[in-house]
DNA sequence: GATGAATGAGCTTTCATTCAT
DNA sequence: GATGAATGAAAGCTCATTCAT
């Protein structure tokens, strides 16, 4: 078995139990368990359980950013980008429901038992967004008044609360498709030029 | 001392204590230590540590609940309601940062370690946008083909994220009033019917 | 209320509480629930957990005591004495059944968590036995080769494990009565000089 | 150290340390000292503080009764069978003085505490006797008076108080031997058929 | 005398981490 | 590299005892 067998495999076990447990009720018997090693190998691959997070927000994060990069990249319109982002956001809560789930509720307390680590590739990720909001403001296509910190958090914000309740519940009365949709059409029509926006978009 | 006292003494000490360190890193007697009373005393008043967690969800969550709604109260327009709303809750970061800080991530997670515990507070408080939403469809001030569910959602994650942020962040290069009149505005364009609500706010 | 009203009180709900729960997993404030006071004033009456255990041996054996040993002065036949002290060491299940419990239990491990107490009123108990078996003795109707210490254990732990099965069983296919009898006869039987205790005893 | 040598060292720790403090003034760190191991060691091998006592209740008397069982399968008088059993029973106290110890007084009260635990071991051993005292009455060398229940205990108890008092007391009057011979001798005289057993035994 | 809120020492138990095999 | 038994620090919680009222 080659090295990063194990480690890939003790990330996805971490995943799988974070997302039931949460990190602290978490134990790492739970995870050498579902990866099927001791407790012990762990330790061959990690400095600990904090390290264990760490790596997982930081590979999972940067394969995220990754594949949204290379959708988005296909397009020039910042405003099909930003539903591309959005889609593909909350389409994570099927595709990957656990990891979905740790990012949520971990990299929130991150900073609470954390102290030195700087989650540098969230920040990338959720400044893919503002790219977006960037270029269509060049293109003239958003507003100009746009404050560029919250454009971007309102957005972000908006698909990660939707996305965390989808969790939650288990039925829903519409598709990821729709609310993907929906929360891109309010904000194009929030952010949009008067006038220039209300072509691209037809509400579901 | 009264009885209220301590229990409210506890309270606020955990609110500040917990804003620190998070509920799995922070002690009972940090809190005991904090509020200026024995550990045992605070089994005098709640029955454990989770019971003071819940507790300070319900009571202060209750106490936003009812203030927001006074404000609500005394005004007529939806549109003004959301701005209400958006710009009472981003001064919550300033004016109860810490507790501010706790519901942001104590509540997330939340359900991961208290398997039990319904958050019908926190519910209700972001049902008031539902409610603002609903009323504005009804007075067909707001688009009728909005999805409830996600509207809210989209709102209230919007602000969260942008208040989240504004913790984290030691500088900000927009006031609280400038943040919440922006996102009210995008959400008012791309909520409103069209031609009804470009009249009422300007960016700022 | 007379200072012994609440000393007598407090006695008697530790002896309902101790039968119940044992010294160890006893509370104080169990104890003074049930005996309508306040947890401080037990400290009124007593030193301490351990003073409350003790004074409670000291004066419920005493009282034991005392009325045994009238029963017995009305007797001359130490083989009826002995009958007497069965009886009656029995039939206190019946009619002090919590305090036999507390006796039973407590008792044999008092001397591990209570190092310096002598339980002499105990030992003056056991005693009356002694008594009666060496007034036998001398009065030529038991065995002269008894061995004092020997007998007086073995008749007091016959009658002492008896009624502690009593205790834990709820039915029981004979009197109180009969038991006391049939212990009596064959301890009669079993120190008797040969020839002469055969007419006393009719097996029940 | 092979796994089995931790759990026997333990449980002979723990019959040390409970034989000297009783089970709840003994701390697990006593036992873990007293092993030497580390507080934690004691967890990988039982539940908990409770489960070590039951576990040494069942192995030890377990071992009691093989013994016992095998000294009385060699006998085929009843009568002899008695007198081995008090004379194994009262040899414990010197052989095993600190077992004795912990079973004479946790037993007593662990059912206190234990609401659901039933000492079917406890409960074997003490049918030794039954089944001696059956078998003598069915070869008619017992009187078939005797009320099953309270002739066993009552051999048991007297038994079993001898010993008690034979560990608190430092110095004793006569030998273990003298003490079974002459409980043995009380009993198989008072039970016996008369006419029967006189011949047997001679008092020491 | 009576109260009961407050105290804080002390306990059992957990679990991240180590290291001999 | 892999194991998992062993470690021991650390924390939540209890409860006998005190003392201001």
């Amino acid at each position: 078995m080659r090295t990063s067998d194990k480690h890939q495999k003790i990330i996805q076990s971490a995943i799988k139990v974070l997302s039931r447990k949460g990190f602290f009720n978490a134990r790492i018997s739970d995870i050498a368990k579902e990866a099927q090693v001791a407790d012990g190998t762990i330790y061959l691959y990690f400095n600990n359980k904090y390290d264990i997070l760490i790596t997982l927000f930081e590979e999972e994060i940067g394969k995220i950013i990754v594949h949204v990069k290379q959708l988005i990249d296909d397009e020039n319109d910042p405003r099909k980008m930003l539903e591309i982002f959005a889609l593909h956001h909350l389409k994570l809560m099927e595709e990957k429901r656990e990891l979905a789930e740790v990012l949520q509720v971990e990299l929130r307390q991150s900073n609470k038992f954390m102290k030195e680590y700087r989650n540098t590739k969230f920040i990338e990720y959720v400044d893919i967004v503002s790219g977006i909001l960037h270029k269509g403001q060049e293109m003239e296509i958003f507003r100009k008044d746009l404050l560029p910190g919250i454009a971007k958090r309102a957005f972000f914000g908006a698909l990660d609360e939707t996305s965390r309740l989808w969790i939650l519940s288990p039925k829903h009365p519409y598709t990821i498709e729709e609310a993907a949709k929906q929360i891109s059409n309010i904000f194009l029509a929030g952010i949009g030029k008067p006038g220039v926006n209300k072509t691209l978009s037809k509400a579901s």
